[in-house]
DNA sequence: TGCCAGGCCCTCTTTAGGGCCTT
């Protein structure tokens, strides 16, 4: 039997919370949570606040629960994004609108002088294609839709990691189950979220009578 | 104190505007 979940899928899946919605405007990283997911399972996890230099405003405080208290003692950018930069690896990456997360990824690995070798894909931009009739395709409105267990509170970066990976594990299964699709590599599954909307069902056709032979 | 961005995608489109998504 095919894996289900092929090694060239072996991800890292991430997500941030930050201080507001843009780096360029001196917003900074807060929280990061990353989980290694191989085969179609979670296998490792990282997860640290970030103490970013200067208090929050209470709106981010009530929207993540993460208050001014917390980030006081957690420890600075340089040492986590280190650390999140030797989580990752060589591993490419998913996150649900990865356009926000890649844009504070970049900011900060160059202020803590480090790097990255993966690319990113987008769970939401997969999902706008596949789950067209989901009511909309934020992250906690797609974890109920697709009935995927709450991995803790909303808005805090590991758990949104670990729910952006069931996500994905689903996003996996689906095209397996209903479009009989096995080779759902990571350059597939980018190109899919690129693919305009109304060519998806006979893309994924195409795709479907290639595998088959 | 209140405000800020930007990529994607649709449509009454491309010499534009506005909603969705992320914090």
């Amino acid at each position: 039997m095919p894996s289900r979940h092929p090694k060239a899928n072996t991800v890292v899946v991430l997500d941030f919370e930050t201080s507001g919605l843009s780096p360029n405007l001196g917003d900074r990283a807060i929280e990061v949570g990353a989980v290694l997911l191989e085969n179609g399972s979670i296998t490792d996890r990282y997860q640290s606040l970030i103490n970013p230099g200067f208090r929050v405003d209470s709106f981010i405080e009530r929207l993540t629960g993460i208050s001014n208290t917390m980030l006081r003692s957690a420890p600075s950018a340089t040492g986590v994004f280190k650390e999140l930069a030797r989580f990752i690896g060589n591993h490419n990456l998913v996150a649900h609108n990865a356009s926000f997360d890649k844009k504070f990824m970049d900011a900060e690995m160059a202020l803590a002088r480090q790097s990255y070798q993966g690319t990113f894909a987008c769970s939401m931009l997969i999902a706008r294609r596949i789950y067209q009739n989901a009511p909309d395709h934020k992250l906690g409105t797609l974890v109920r839709y697709k009935k995927l267990p709450l991995a803790g509170e909303f808005h805090r970066a590991l758990a949104d990691a670990e729910m952006t990976a069931n996500l994905w594990i689903k996003i996996l299964d689906d095209l397996q189950a209903d479009h009989q699709l096995d080779n759902l590599t990571f350059p597939f599954m980018k190109k899919l979220g690129r693919m305009p909307k109304a060519s998806i069902a006979q893309f994924l056709l195409r795709q479907s009578q290639t595998e088959a032979g």
